[in-house]
DNA sequence: CTGAAAGCGCTAACAA
DNA sequence: TTGTTAGCGCTTTCAG
């Protein structure tokens, strides 16, 4: 309980069990061969004395300092922290510990986070995005540190990026709905010039094209990720002369915004009309009037999957190219009874 | 670009220079006295191998490592989000890096987390809360290692905590809404075993107290922290015989569900009646109909004051008590026109 | 003005 | 089975 407590070193805890320094390293480390008896005095002492090696020391003769650097380019936001949990957690369990540091796309600002990471030698580096579009890699040489995109993509050639499954969580939006006896499907999501959106609406195409259905362009539309999209969109689907018996939306605010038109058009929900979003964005989707069917992207999963490869590519192994995880449905009552 | 890049010692650049260790690190630290034209020598060399020094030994002989370890129990959820942000800002600024941890709530975690911190020597530690209360210490001694509490509370006899003026912050929201003209205030919050619910209902009564104006305990509704509640609460606020003509909401989520039921009812915000929301979120706030004036409790500028605070308390100031800092009124349609 | 050497705390190879 | 010692890469006296 005293101050010192973590000032301890071994050479203290050598001196009181009486032994070598030599011998009480053995003994913390289970290496070598002791005699029981020794290897509990030093047990003892350590613990007598609230020992607890210095990682610096050791990361020091080691090379390996047993950490690993993050670098955000979502300013902790949203979509980086579920993935920075699972992250986390994975890395706790191997003994790494994880830097975080906000680049928040400012260039000249992650150059100097890389620099002090590789400053303090971490042994991984992982970039997340706030978008999983394409980036060009940093400025600065890695130094031969191992780096991993996740949520984000790099132009470097090889590199290895971990994203979800945009297509196929479309896909999985479009199977429900069509499961559900939906006929006219519309598709209201955000700007064209997200990857994201792109690869949404191709599993949204690609689902309809192959159990032969048409795909109407004048059925799917394009705006801002945000509610008032949503309801503005709403009101225009409505106004057709046929329209849809179900949207698939880009996010869960445009979803939001979209049964909140359906709301103040007295439509009943799911009655009359589906509704299914994307993100899974819980307190969101939880809230909405009804609660709101939506695709998770299972970042938490995809930052545990981050963890599992950035140890692996600690090791030694390669890992490179793209790989896309599976997103879920999760569903609620926007979609069924 | 080669990857011995960061390998590179500073023992290399002496010799690739043809000057000695210590004279090597003299140049590169502006230490001691030498000659311009042997500093600039090792600078060469230094750049052209690319030499980035070793912050393990560094911190390893100074004794100090320069990072700091921050610890969640908000699962990297909303409220830690912009704290970290304004921390990492702040130490950033300083050279030092953020250790990120998630304890969940989890005391043996937490214990694990403070452990591995410890034996990585960080200079200080930083506990945040997903709510403002108080919290038991952690079971293991920091080994003298400064500690401070954000958005979160220790039982710790002066431990130094930093919390939002959840008391002020409600002052803020009834002093606007009687500057609107509104004469009848309901206040729906939280739960209240919460800390900030409490104070923001004493902020609320306190407030009215001060210009003379009743305060009636049934127009003070507690329940959980969800739309639904506000839902729910705003009908029954409605069916009163003199239902109220503002509500102060207890977060922005309670005020959203309000905003939906008197949208429901037809009646017109802020003509007829005004809505309040706390937390400022955002994302939530700006979708609302109408958009949401709420309370922003800074957490943002907590972050950094508590950079600042941690570092001064590494420098050896001593630190202590609870702080509180500002909350900030931002307005939108949902108060005035 | 520059070089040599000790030491931060630990591990591992080598002696005893 | 245990002790001694040479580093890991850097800074900082203290000599030269």
């Amino acid at each position: 309980m005293t101050d010192t407590l973590n000032r301890t070193t071994l050479r203290d805890v050598a001196r009181k069990a009486g032994v070598s320094l030599g011998t009480a390293s053995k003994a913390l480390n289970k290496s070598g061969t002791l005699r029981a008896e020794t290897r509990e005095k030093v047990l003892v002492a350590a613990r007598e004395l609230g020992f607890r090696p210095n990682d610096l020391a050791q990361a020091l003769h080691r090379g390996q300092s047993y950490t690993v650097g993050l670098i955000s380019n979502d300013s902790f936001g949203r979509f980086t922290m579920p993935i920075m949990e699972g992250l986390e957690r994975v890395l706790h369990e191997e003994g790494i510990a994880l830097f975080m540091c906000n680049a928040t796309d400012d260039p000249a600002r992650e150059q100097r986070h890389i620099d002090q990471l590789l400053g303090k030698r971490v042994d991984g580096l992982v970039f997340t995005g706030r978008r999983a579009d394409r980036r060009a890699a940093p400025g600065v040489a890695l130094g031969g540190v191992p780096a991993l995109y996740v949520f984000a993509q790099s132009d470097a050639p090889g590199a290895a990026c971990l994203l979800p499954d945009d297509e196929g969580g479309a896909r999985l939006a479009v199977a429900h709905l069509l499961n559900t006896g939906r006929k006219r499907l519309a598709h209201v999501s955000g700007p064209e010039d997200f990857e994201a959106v792109r690869l949404r609406r191709a599993g949204f195409e690609a689902a309809l094209a192959e159990v032969h259905m048409p795909v109407h362009p004048d059925m799917i539309l394009h705006g801002a990720w945000s509610e008032a999209w949503g309801r503005a969109a709403a009101r225009d689907l409505l106004n057709r002369a046929e329209p849809p018996d179900a949207i698939f939306a880009g996010n869960d605010q445009i979803a939001r915004g979209i049964l909140d038109t359906l709301h103040d058009r007295g439509l009943s929900v799911p009655g009359e009309i589906a509704v299914i979003g994307f993100d899974n964005w819980t307190i969101m989707a939880e809230a909405a009037r009804p609660a709101l069917t939506s695709i998770d992207m299972n970042l938490d999963a995809l930052g545990e999957e981050a963890g599992r490869r950035i140890v692996r590519m600690i090791r030694g192994d390669t890992v490179s190219g793209i790989t896309r995880l599976p997103c879920t449905l999760v569903r609620r009552a926007s979609t069924t009874q």
